[in-house]
DNA sequence: TATTTATATTGCAATATTACGATATAAAAT
DNA sequence: ATTTTATATCGTAATATTGCAATATAAATA
């Protein structure tokens, strides 16, 4: 085996799952924090800001894109990424969903 | 290759990224869906849940745990499992700070 | 004590991920 | 037009993940 059995799980739950198995990675939980640590987009440079080399950064972008957390448009010469909302809200959306219920019930028995 | 360059990048990301790939699997998911819906920690009965094998829910629990997002207390027969919350509000923590970023600098350039 | 019930571990095959050198592409600068 | 700069893709080796049958473990029950 080893393929993950997609169809038997609903759309949200591989939906959601895609998004985390995209942040599943050091490389490109440190993407996500530099796109925010500039006060801008990125056009350039985020190759020198990993310790991988190009090929390897250029496909953590590929996943973090294909996965929805960011957006890439090309800027002349480079390519200018930047964080794509709508893709971080719906998994922000998710760990909300657990917080509120965990405070309702207030989990005794473990 | 194939190994992960843990040493190069920050604990905190370390961290993040391992709590991220625990969740990057719809099995997952549903475990945690799970946990949240029975309104208790679940003592048995998750693997009538899952269109999965005993092993294989047996594996994805032990990684759900390894990443610190569940906890498991032996309950007599059976195991009774539960959502971790410190792990839960670390990676909750992670995207509220994204989010909070994002909504100060409205990023205009993509 | 023997059997049942619930869960974990082992071993292994199929597949996926990670990483990078080599190479391709395409715009910018010379 | 050629070279430089920035990024993507291909190919491939090393490693990790997924899934399950078989088996182990350990408490509950008969």
């Amino acid at each position: 085996m080893g393929a993950t059995k997609t169809d038997h799980f609903t759309e949200s739950q591989n939906e959601l799952a895609i998004l985390a198995k995209a942040l599943g990675h050091p490389a490109r939980i440190a993407i996500m924090e530099y796109l925010l640590k500039v006060d801008a987009c990125i056009c350039g440079d985020i190759v020198n800001e990993l310790p991988l080399s190009q090929p390897t950064v250029s496909q953590h972008l590929k996943e973090l894109k294909n996965a929805g957390l960011i957006k890439g448009s090309i800027e002349g010469n480079s390519i200018c990424y930047c964080i794509n909302e709508p893709g971080l809200e719906k998994i922000k959306g998710f760990f909300e969903y657990i917080s509120e219920h965990l405070a309702k019930k207030k989990n005794e028995c473990c």
